[in-house]
DNA sequence: CGTTGAGTTCAACACTTGATGAGTTTCCGG
DNA sequence: CCGGAAACTCATCAAGTGTTGAACTCAACG
């Protein structure tokens, strides 16, 4: 039996399949190192029909990546409870996403935006607007000292998931998550809610 | 001896041209993004001539990062002193290195170990036998917790360095450094020497 | 002088990448 | 059962990549 072209017979999952195999290519190889015709191979699939399908590949990563990241749900996670357990909380709900199954599309992430131009203005921008805004009023502190104390436990958080998840390096990578929480927790507690003394006035 | 005849290096400053060259396009593209032709015309040179100097790519890679990473002076320079403030000062060494001329090649390597495999495989191990090889005994701890304390502490100031030299995400990339050697360097101190309890057993 | 050999350039190879457009096969509503 | 549309593949393009080998330039030596 000859190879067939066109129309495949029975299920139209092939879209499914793709964005699969793109989450998986990204997550590994980030954006610039992942080739459409690696995710096309991927999905046992001809690259034209990513094409078809996407359009270019920068529409590919974004819709990869539209879904899975919702910060939302870490943040309201986090910011329902009590203030002072604030930072444990924020760190067990940020472990989890990255050891639940939209993990490999954030390493993707990850990845991609350390590596080229328009993911890491795309990125920086998706902070201020998605994350910063939103976890802003949860605090009640005045919008200067808001910004810093955020971005200072998010980048904790950042370094930590590069440390973990991307680099790999022991014994953080095998380290179970809730010795994690009790370790970095207390940290991100003092950035968002203790006294930072020099750095603020008192 | 030294019968040399021909020409002699009349003009060598070409090599340190390109080298210099090389160092801005990893830092701003990666090693990935940062093309030879690109490096050669920065230099204002053929892109054949960076071969001749250096042979490949990753050669021409790991001679920009040859000197001017050395985590020794930071560590050294953190754990001279009182146990007390070793997290303030391993927090200004390491920002004063990001903001010096070394700062560059820092960048690059940062956007380089995450974008491809081997820098990545390579970072790791320089971490495992430069890093926590010298730091361990410094704390006079046994290894399963030096390991844990270092690669936390270390995490953390990636995470510093992602936010604010690659991503610039503000007011953590503006912000003067001593505010930041407050508001990190007792998270250091913590992760160092301070109690861990739900870490390590009391 | 002529020879030497480092500094430098040119042109090209072999390859990969993202993207297109035409063509083929199957499905489904009328 | 027919015709349009969706799913799918093939061949191919134009750029860009790292790398190579031959050739040219030219200062220093014998």
């Amino acid at each position: 039996m000859v190879r067939r072209t066109g129309r495949r017979p029975g299920n139209p999952d092939t879209r499914e399949a793709i964005l699969s195999a793109a989450r998986s290519a990204f997550a590994e190889k980030g954006y610039d190192g992942a080739s459409i015709r690696a995710i096309a191979t991927g999905a046992g699939v001809d690259p034209a029909l990513v094409h078809h399908y996407f359009g270019t590949k920068d529409k590919l990563f974004l819709e990869t990546m539209n879904s899975p990241i919702d910060p939302v749900d870490i943040i309201n996670e986090a910011t329902d409870g009590d203030r002072e357990e604030i930072g444990v909380r924020f760190v067990r709900a940020f472990l989890a996403m990255w050891d639940g199954p939209r993990g490999t599309a954030a390493v993707a992430l990850l990845r991609s935006v350390v590596g080229t131009e328009w993911t890491t203005k795309l990125f920086r921008e998706f902070i201020i607007t998605q994350i910063l805004r939103r976890a802003v009023p949860k605090l009640g502190l005045d919008e200067e000292q808001a910004h810093l104390r955020i971005t200072l436990a998010a980048s904790h958080l950042a370094g930590l998931a590069l440390a973990r998840y991307v680099i790999k390096v022991e014994p953080l990578a095998s380290a179970p998550s809730e010795t994690l929480v009790a370790a970095v927790g207390p940290a991100v507690q003092r950035y968002l809610t203790g006294d930072l003394p020099g750095v603020f006035p008192a």
